[in-house]
RNA sequence: GGGCGUUUAGCUCAGUUGGCUAGAGUACUACAUUGACAUUGUAGGGGUCACUGGUUCAAAUCCAGUAACGCCCACCA
């Protein structure tokens, strides 16, 4: 006797049990000595700055989904997990909190170290958290190889990488504005930046330019002054330029003159760059201050030849060298430049002004863009033999190699990596892969430093570089020179460093790499590339990468890049990116927002596999998918939509609409009212899948309360019933279906094929069949073959559901299928995904069709005079024999599903006099309505439908009557067109019998 | 400013290479209730396919333009 089924499916009691399940059969631990194609996902590590959202649920739902299904397919399936340290981010978070604890908290007091090992504290434990949530999302990852970007394996792929690429002439040194808070005396990142608009001025001066008069210049010919404006003019000590506009006719003599810069008496030239100067903007004419200018950094790379000069030092007091403003903080040399200037008449106008500005989120001081050595990977075109990374990454595209799904996001791909910009690898942090690169920071003074220097270490150098570990540049004693770097393979390597470090000639860099720079590894880093391990060999090259499409560039392209260079192969075949989730409003999810929606608060509210079918379903191609956001009243459950205007934490207290209560919308921010219950958040998008879920567990329990004296048996296809063939047929297409859609990462496509089979044609259309043929025993091996097949086609998107309902059914029927039944696996994660492409039988689909379209005429009509269900009707199908054939084959159903007394086929049935009836190609069925018939609204009804009728007719009529339809359009159409003008024009005739008789009464 | 995308039922979205009366889910309406399932069943109503023009025998679909919205990148003396 099987076990007997709960009414309703508990998503939390199975998510818990075969968690624990899986894990004890390590079904998902990869084992490269096992046989199977390789298929390898390696995940888009999470940072670790706090818990997953939804977007990781969607992103990982694909990934899962697609792991999954190629396990089933027999492939050896690796999915490797892990969580990326994102250097900023998790700095910026733990520097925050230790704020929080202390507001004196300064990060160069706490020290690097102390700094350094919180951080490692708060990883240990976010990366347990997300993994626990990754977990519980079902991820069948093999947790067994969990990586870390900055764990001990990463990091030797880093250095690595880092070392060849600096002995190879890829990585450079070079100079770049960062955002310098001067109070903290650090860099920070734009993250940690906002911007606030403050009063400031807006000046006007002129320079004089040298060798010129005006054009109406009195006898004596005074000088020529060029006006500009500037918003910060204590930066006129660094100015190197002046800039106009290449087309500007005002300035196109003065064109390569010069100027005297007053406070410095530098001679600066004017220079054109249409880039820079914009002739609508103030007068035109644009001072240039590299050093201490973005945008005037940018036009000194295109224009080296004017110079570049900063003027301040590191606490934000003009440097030396600058005469009597050396020394003076950069507000007291702002006034005492445009003092100068009135001095000299050379002060035009000053405007008060709003400007917006940057601030340090750290000390609330104005940002100072600040001149810095970086570490830059080249990524241009080679003179040499190496090839440029930038290209190697575009032919990895461009061959083919790497394909996009959907195609068009190559293009944003290509378009970027076409710019071929150096990519800045060095940050002024300290949570990161410290930059492995030691300068040479003094000459040697004494003798013994000097013999020790140019000798004891200059030759244990050249023995280690020949060792490979270190590389530097080579000359004959590179010692003697300024600034020497050494880039050690290993930190490790006591000797290297120790020597180096004697005396203090040498000081390691203080910078850490990108954090993108140990991501872009990730693919083989994780395989523990440079070793040469049996998981490189097996799982290397990866199949598929699944991510979002803002990150193709800082990601996808860099891992393209390192796999191609470092190890000579892409890092994986196919690239899927995944649409964006937005709120209802067709806005970013974010936490800034508010707008987000917790994936735990939806696994508790609808279950773990809802969530998935949810996520799988809004899949589409398109770039963007809404998700209406609701808060779940704590009170009483109603569910309240979240406006706009609840965003930004706008709102902090909702008045339910249903209970009347107060609560607090939910959210990522923290409470201030412990008093005020929170909303759990919602959305209805999944009560789709929560109600797919119980659909399939109540079909499983209704087949298994009916699975008294099941035997296992060989079917013979052609020997089954029609409505047996029908639905193992449909089965069999909607597996091959499903496969076509996911090998094209069409999830929301493979979603809706099984849920419309399932629901559709299995429950409301087959197992209501199967109630006319109670215990029937083919029709138990039919049933429970069909949902075996069922269970794995929707495993990979609703693992648990499956997994719960396939231990039930395994009880009841371990050995199930066809056409030969077999002992099914143990588990649905490791049976074989369906290929049942020979049982596809299309003949039998049209008389299926054919009995539906009856009964839905039937029960059209019996809503239409609302007969209930109880009373049952009298039906008269006039049709061919043929069809009349299989209508009798199928009577018992017909008359089922249709609630019919007595059922009479034919071409020669009579309909009886009071009828309500159903006309189309194949069949005119009508119901006795005697008593019940309303003559006048069934005429109506008769005449609307041969006035619809009519109109296609007329539609197609107008076609054929036009000569170049005829002529252009394929014959075959032409030649459909007129069977069903022909078809239609019977159909019209039978309708207006019909309705002469009911005009009759 | 540059690039990419979106606009189809009240809402969220499908709609393949142009070709029968444009579909689904949800919401809505009516009816149904101890027989797997109300997280249900049966049936029904609901669309100027953003707008303008073009190509074509034929356009939701292809082309051009317009508008609104979204995302990414660049930039704002």
């Amino acid at each position: 006797m099987p076990t007997e089924l709960p009414k309703t499916y508990e998503p939390k009691d199975a998510q818990a049990k075969w968690l624990k399940f899986w894990d004890e059969k390590g079904y998902f631990r990869a084992d490269p000595a096992k046989p199977g194609d390789p298929y390898t996902i390696v995940i888009p590590p999470p940072n670790v700055t706090g818990a997953l959202h939804m977007g990781h649920a969607l992103n990982n739902t694909m990934q899962d989904i697609l792991v999954r299904w190629r396990r089933m397919q027999g492939f050896n399936t690796l999915w490797m997990p892990g969580t990326d340290h994102a250097g900023i981010a998790t700095q910026a978070v733990v520097e925050r909190l230790l704020l929080a604890e202390d507001k004196n908290f300064k990060r160069r007091e706490y020290g690097r170290e102390a700094l350094v090992a919180k951080i490692w504290e708060w990883k240990d434990k976010y990366e347990a958290r997300i993994l626990g949530q990754l977990r519980e999302m079902g991820a069948s990852c093999d947790f067994s190889r969990t990586r870390f970007t900055l764990d001990a394996t990463c990091a030797k792929a880093v250095r690595e990488t880092f070392f060849r690429m600096f002995r190879d002439g890829y990585i450079y040194r070079g100079k770049r504005l960062v955002n310098w808070d001067t109070q903290l005396q650090t860099s920070v990142s734009d993250d940690e930046t906002y911007t606030e608009t403050t009063k400031g001025g807006f000046w006007t001066f002129q320079y004089e330019v040298i060798g010129e008069s005006t054009p109406t210049a009195d006898a004596a010919g005074s000088p020529l002054f060029i006006q500009f404006s500037t918003t910060r003019p204590e930066t006129m000590l660094g100015d190197t330029a002046l800039c106009v506009h290449p087309s500007d006719e005002r300035y196109q003599h003065l064109i390569g003159k010069s100027v005297t810069q007053p406070h410095t008496g530098r001679i600066i030239p004017i220079i054109a760059d249409g880039q820079l100067a914009d002739p609508e903007l103030g007068t035109g004419c644009v001072k240039v201050t590299p050093a201490h200018d973005p945008n005037d950094y940018a036009c000194w790379t295109r224009h080296p030849e004017i110079g570049i000069i900063n003027i301040l030092n590191p606490d934000g007091t003009i440097a030396a060298g600058f005469g009597e403003y050396s020394g003076l903080d950069r507000t007291k040399a702002r006034a005492a430049v445009v003092a100068k200037m009135e001095e000299l008449g050379q002060f035009i106008d000053k405007q008060d002004r709003d400007i917006p500005l940057p601030y340090s989120d750290r000390s609330k001081t104005p940002i100072e863009p600040f001149l810095s050595d970086q570490w830059f990977i080249s990524m241009a075109d080679r003179d040499d033999s190496k090839p440029g990374l930038a290209q190697l990454a575009i032919d990895a595209v461009t061959s083919g190699k790497v394909k996009f799904f959907p195609e068009r996001y190559a293009k944003t791909y290509l378009d970027w990596l076409g710019e071929k910009r150096d990519w800045c690898i060095s940050r002024q942090l300290w949570w990161g892969h410290r930059i492995p690169v030691w300068t040479k920071v003094k000459t040697a003074q004494s003798d013994e430093e000097k013999a020790w220097l140019h000798g004891s270490l200059f030759e244990a150098m050249q023995e280690w570089k020949s060792q490979g570990r270190v590389s530097y540049r080579d000359s004959a004693d590179p010692f003697s020179e300024g600034q020497f770097l050494v880039c050690v393979q290993d930190e490790a390597d006591s000797d290297v460093v120790d020597a180096m470090e004697k005396y203090g000639f040498f000081e390691r860099d203080s910078d850490v790499l990108d954090t993108w720079f140990s991501s872009a590894l990730w693919p083989f880093s994780t395989l523990g590339w440079p070793e040469q391990t049996a998981d490189l060999a097996r799982y290397y090259p990866t199949s598929t990468l699944c991510t979002s499409r803002d990150i193709i560039t800082l990601w996808v392209a860099r891992m393209v890049l390192m796999g191609e260079y470092n190890l000579g192969e892409v890092p994986f075949r196919q690239v899927y990116i995944h649409p964006a989730l937005q709120d209802g409003f067709g806005e970013r999810m974010s936490k800034t927002k508010g707008n987000g929606l917790d994936p735990l608060d939806i696994i508790e509210l609808y279950g773990t596999d809802a969530m998935r079918y949810g996520m799988a379903a809004i899949a589409t191609e398109t770039q963007d998918i809404r998700l209406p956001v609701m808060n779940v009243c704590p009170h009483c459950g109603a569910q309240i939509p979240v406006k706009q205007e609840h965003m930004y934490m706008r709102t902090k207290k909702l008045a339910c609409p249903q209970c009347k209560q107060n609560f607090r919308p939910g959210g990522p921010w923290p409470s201030d009212d412990p008093e005020l219950k929170t909303a759990k958040q919602a959305s209805d998008r999944f009560e789709v899948g929560r109600n797919f879920a119980n659909k399939m567990w109540n079909a499983t329990r209704f087949i298994l309360m009916n699975l008294d004296g099941y035997t296992p048996a060989p079917l013979v296809i052609v020997e089954l019933p029609t409505e047996d063939r029908w639905i193992v047929s449909r089965l069999a297409t909607t597996a091959s279906a499903m496969t076509a859609a996911l090998e094209n990462f069409k999830f929301a496509e493979a979603a809706r094929l099984i849920y419309e089979f399932t629901w559709t044609e299995f429950c409301d259309w087959y197992i209501e069949m199967s109630k006319a043929r109670r215990s029937d025993p083919t029709c138990q091996r039919v049933l429970v073959g069909v949902l075996d097949g069922i269970l794995r086609l929707v495993h990979p998107i609703m693992p648990f559901l499956a997994e719960t309902l396939w231990e039930y059914l395994h009880e009841a029927a371990t050995v199930r299928g066809f056409p030969t039944p077999a002992e099914a696996e143990e588990s649905v994660c490791i049976a074989r995904w369906p290929e049942l492409d020979a049982l596809i039988d299309d003949s039998t689909e049209t008389s299926i069709a054919r009995m539906q379209e009856l009964v839905r005429g039937v029960r059209e009509i019996r809503n239409r005079y609302q007969v209930e269900d109880k009373a049952k009707l009298e039906l008269v199908v006039k049709c061919s024999a043929d069809v009349a054939a299989e209508f009798t084959a199928l009577q018992p159903f017909i008359v089922q599903l249709g609630g019919i007394s007595t059922a009479t086929f034919g071409p020669d049935a009579v309909k009886p006099k009071q009828a309500g009836g159903v006309v189309n190609e194949a069949f005119e069925a009508s119901v006795n309505l005697e008593g019940l018939i309303d003559f006048a609204a069934e005429a109506k009804r008769t005449e609307k439908q041969i006035a619809d009728i009519r109109k296609q007719v007329g539609a197609m009529q107008g076609k054929l009557n036009n000569d170049s339809y005829v002529k252009n359009a394929p014959p075959e159409l032409v030649a459909e067109t007129k069977a069903k003008v022909a078809e239609l024009e019977k159909q019209i005739g039978t309708l207006q019998a019909n309705l002469k008789s009911l005009l009759a009464g």
